[in-house]
RNA sequence: GCCGCAUUCGUCUAGAGGCCUAGGACAUCAGGUUUUCAUCCUGAAGAUCAGGGGUUCGAAUCCCCUAUGCGGUACCA
């Protein structure tokens, strides 16, 4: 039973990259009939940040990633709060010691900070490891009376790397990775605070939680060779490891960050986030407009393919086709147009009453009222000029109210001497109007264009003008249809008026 | 600095030694549809496969070197 999870920390609002290592460790459980665990790894206090667990979860639930086991749904390995496992840890670290797998350490951090700099002054680097160990203030060098004395104020737990040894890292997506463990550091697997690091409580709970498949980000592929002396030292089976390539900037390279988000006018974030102390609001993709589908579908695809054309994909679809072989190996870098044409793409898909609400809404706001039908005729008007679901009072404002301004550029170019006069024998002939159907009414004004052997775009033009303010928006008929002949005749006439002014 | 990972059109990518005069999508440009703006349709342009060496009858695909980019190098995750 394959068993994958999804472990952030909660500092933030989740990062899009996160999204989408958790989309793709959810796609991997689907496809394969496993289970998908959220877990919060919250082991440093200093940098928790109050509702950013709850917004993690909102978020997958606004795209429809669902957890078989986690903080919020419960599940056989509870608790899925790092926070709330805490005397768990110490145990293990223990019994590392125990077998001689890590070690006190005593020398503080101004000490280790201390012999950095002194590196750093010769050009060179300090680590804490297989070759420095042996001159640092540890239990490997300390007498055991010592090390019992020291072991009443502040110390942490390493990790004793074996000397000289390569150590492998069966990668799913990369293949095999070899590193030495002389250019290994002995991470701290236990803080000086009493709590683990990252690196002992990840370990330790995925073995518990019997996951088969660690899925995570390529930052991680560095402390890889760790965790699997980790395992090795524990003597328990390692999971199944892969490094999912980053998610890039636009723009040069590097890693998407907030500020390329701020800059270059996309969310960096699911939901909009607000942040607790600075009251700073980073914008999230729900909020910009984006559907969930369309987000799921562009994150799919940064670096990840079926291995054919297709690209508009359902959540469905892509777990069908799934598989960690087509994973990309080099980063991805964020574009815009493309999420944005899915997104476009995606609402064409919609019904037009799944895409109402956010039109109610704003109608409600603006004290419109508006019946079902109208808004749903509406929308199937519109609906391929919508791009995003933040646009729609853009797109329809011009069928529930008269235009206050008029494009200047527009009457420049259109509004002629005659024009006004034409617009009046209009404004009459569709009081003449035996039915307010848009083909009638078309009929009419076609009618007396040629009659008057006008120029079509002239007129149509700055009929529109009158109606819209603008030589936008959907056929004129339809929009004439829509409010009334009585309302036509009446922004023909203010029309007239404020232009000529 | 050291270690690791990567490198095909502007971008995401297809490509598993001959199917590659390198395919698709987004973006771009040009036409068409339309009373406008969009949408939509059609087409064009766009990559000497980072560079250099090998291996091979044959390399984008395999090997080596170099360059560049990225990641890591915390009592953060």
């Amino acid at each position: 039973m394959v068993r994958v999870r999804f472990a952030p920390s909660p500092t933030g609002p989740l990062h899009i990259g996160g999204v989408r290592t958790c989309l793709y460790n959810y796609l991997f459980a689907k496809k394969q009939n496993g289970k998908l665990l959220l877990r919060i790894e919250d082991t440093d206090q200093t940098r928790f940040v109050p509702g950013a667990e709850e917004y993690i979860i909102e978020a997958f639930d606004w795209l429809g990633i669902q957890f078989d086991e986690g903080v919020h749904v419960g599940g056989p390995h509870a608790p899925y709060k790092q926070s709330e496992r805490m005397e768990l840890y110490r145990e293990f670290a223990d019994l590392l010691i125990r077998r001689g797998w890590a070690y006190y350490a005593f020398d503080t951090p101004q000490e280790l900070e201390q012999r950095r700099k002194e590196a750093e002054a010769q050009k060179s680097t300090f680590q804490y490891d297989t070759q420095t160990r042996g001159s640092l203030c540890n239990s490997l060098t300390l007498s055991p009376e010592e090390v019992e004395e020291r072991l009443k104020g502040d110390y942490v737990i390493r990790f004793k790397h074996p000397e000289n040894q390569d150590i492998t890292v069966n990668d799913l997506i990369r293949g095999e990775v070899v590193i030495n463990t002389r250019i290994l550091d002995d991470k701290v697997l236990f803080k000086s605070d009493g709590l683990p690091t990252y690196h002992l409580a990840n370990i330790v709970d995925d073995h518990l939680m019997e996951i088969t498949h660690v899925i995570r980000g390529e930052e991680w592929l560095p402390s890889a060779p760790l965790h699997v002396m980790l395992y090795r030292a524990f003597e328990w089976e390692a999971p199944q490891f892969a490094h999912l390539p980053l998610l890039l900037k636009p723009d040069g390279n590097g890693k998407l960050s907030k500020r390329d988000g701020d800059r270059l006018g996309f969310p960096v974030f699911p939901l909009e986030w607000k942040d607790p102390v600075t009251q700073e609001i980073s914008s999230g993709y729900r909020e910009s407009g984006y559907l969930p589908e369309a987000v799921i579908n562009m994150l799919a695809l940064l670096g990840w393919n079926p291995g054919n054309d297709q690209e508009v994909m359902s959540m469905e679809e892509l777990i069908e086709q799934f598989s960690l072989d087509k994973v990309s190996k080099s980063g991805a870098k964020f574009d815009l147009d493309k999420a944005r044409w899915f997104n476009h793409h995606y609402i064409q898909l919609c019904e037009e009453e799944q895409l109402a609400s956010p039109l109610f809404l704003i109608l409600k706001e603006k004290e419109i009222e508006a019946s079902e039908e109208q808004v749903l005729k509406v929308i199937s008007l519109v609906k391929e000029r919508v791009y995003f679901m933040t646009e729609w009072w853009e797109q329809v404002h011009y069928f529930f109210v008269a235009p206050t301004e008029y494009n200047p550029d527009v009457i420049k170019k259109r509004w002629k001497e005659n024009t006004a006069e034409h617009l009046q024998a209009i404004r009459q002939l569709l009081l003449t109007a035996t039915s307010s159907e848009k083909e009638h009414l078309h009929t009419l004004v076609t009618q007396y264009i040629q009659d008057q052997q006008l120029n079509m775009g002239q007129i149509m033009n700055c009929l529109r003008l009158a109606l819209v303010g603008d030589t936008k928006g959907v056929d004129l008929f339809e929009i004439v249809e829509f409010i009334g002949v009585e309302e036509t005749v009446r922004r023909i006439e203010k029309a007239i008026l404020e232009i000529a002014k």
